[in-house]
RNA sequence: UCCAGCUUCGCU
């Protein structure tokens, strides 16, 4: 009866689809599962399970429906990753059920479009919510500020800030932080600046965005300002908050200072590098043809046990192509555990460049024996390495090559 | 009983 909603919202919490499934018998046999509260928990249990079917079983089934019903089919289809069905829910709530939609609901809807990459459906369902009279929460906006931090939707993110200042309740981190990343997105690092000195959440978080923002802006001066004044401020720095200062060097073509904080990073306690700073130094070396460092590297890399993974493999293969050492980057890219179309472009566009034409056919093979379809990268990187070796011809034949595979230039 | 992608990386 009352036990039943909290024993199955924990067993969702651990992710235990047996437990929940085992309640559910138990429910039905003592004839629970007409109560609301009961078969809503069951809803919610099956939809963050992964079994959408069985979640909707339970709606279709239940005798009497309320608000939160609805809201948790809802939030089962989006964790399905079914964003358009999640919306059909949110109206059918209101033309089958006769509810209106409340702030959860919305949220729940919006938040499927988000996870989805449909950036501009959850905008525009955003707006229709606003239309429709209901009131955003702090939830709502942290849903739908990455999607117009992705589209650079300056002026959604201006009106959500000006929402923010008239309510101030609202402005937890996810919020604000979201809406820093707005700005950092369209390259207003003034407004940022702003956000950042006046709400004083400034955590790590916080911190990270800005320096990633002055980096993107060629201020790198003031994201190494605000790497520095992290110490001061107490606040510790993590992976990431080097990671973006080092490929913020790399990006301003700084690459001595970018090694300098590699190495740097690897005398602190408590960080670690991981995939992305190992790959992040390793362009520096390819970009600098800096065969020595990334040599370094790359000992260090094994002796983490990282070269296998595919973002470090396809910058050992790069870097390695780019020095003009092919037998180097064939060992990197055999050494790629779970090897993708990505390693391969690497490796193939390298051959290109050192003029291999006859072993990219035999890779162009390989590749595609191995299930994979060469993308536009692909050509872009076998025809590149051609120009460069000034074979025209070659050029013109792989262009039309291409086109036979139904692939437009870009 | 229901709603959260806050920030960093790769192949032209």
């Amino acid at each position: 009866f009352f036990i039943f909603p909290v024993v199955l919202k924990a067993s969702t919490g651990l992710g235990d689809l047996g437990m929940g499934e085992q309640l559910h018998g138990l429910v039905i046999k003592r004839q629970f599962v007409s109560n609301k509260y009961v078969a809503n928990a069951l809803i919610d249990m099956y939809g963050k399970c992964g079994c959408l079917h069985d979640a909707k079983m339970v709606l279709e089934t239940m005798p009497e429906r309320n608000c939160v019903s609805w809201n948790s089919i809802v939030t089962a289809c989006a964790a399905s990753g079914v964003a358009f069905e999640a919306l059909e829910y949110l109206e059918k709530m209101e033309s089958l059920g006769g509810l209106m939609p409340n702030i959860v609901s919305w949220s729940a809807a919006i938040g499927g479009f988000t996870q989805t990459g449909y950036d501009e459906e959850a905008l525009e369902l955003f707006h229709v919510m606003l239309a429709a009279g209901v009131e955003p929460n702090a939830r709502t906006l942290a849903t739908v500020l990455p999607a117009c931090a992705r589209l650079k939707a300056w002026f959604s993110g201006r009106e959500i800030h000006g929402y923010v200042t008239r309510h101030e309740y609202m402005s937890n981190a996810f919020v604000i932080n979201g809406l820093l990343n707005v700005y950092r997105r369209c390259g207003d690092m003034h407004n940022a600046l702003k956000i950042f000195l006046k709400f004083s959440i400034r955590n790590i978080v916080a911190f990270n965005t800005m320096i990633v923002g002055y980096c993107e802006n060629g201020e790198v001066g003031k994201a190494k300002e605000l790497f520095d004044g992290m110490d001061l401020a107490r606040i510790c720095k993590d992976t990431i908050t080097w990671n973006s200062m080092i490929s913020g060097y790399i990006d301003n073509g700084k690459y001595e200072e970018a090694l300098n904080m590699f190495r740097h990073m690897q005398t602190k306690e408590g960080v670690e590098a991981d995939t992305f700073t190992l790959g992040s130094a390793l362009n520096a070396c390819a970009d600098m043809a800096a065969l020595r460092q990334g040599k370094q590297i790359h000992a260090y890399a094994i002796a983490r046990c990282l070269q296998t993974n595919a973002f470090v493999g396809g910058a050992l293969v790069e870097m390695y192509c780019r020095c003009h050492d092919l037998a180097a980057a064939q060992m990197a890219f055999n050494g790629i555990t779970d090897r993708d179309l990505t390693s391969w472009n690497a490796l193939i566009s390298g051959y290109s460049r050192c003029n291999k034409a006859e072993d990219i056919d035999n890779l162009f093979h390989k590749m595609r024996a191995e299930g994979l379809e060469p993308n536009s990268y692909t050509w872009n990187g076998m025809i590149a390495g051609h120009i460069e070796n000034g074979h025209m011809e070659s050029v013109l034949r792989l262009f039309s090559k291409m086109q036979s595979m139904n692939l437009k230039p870009d």
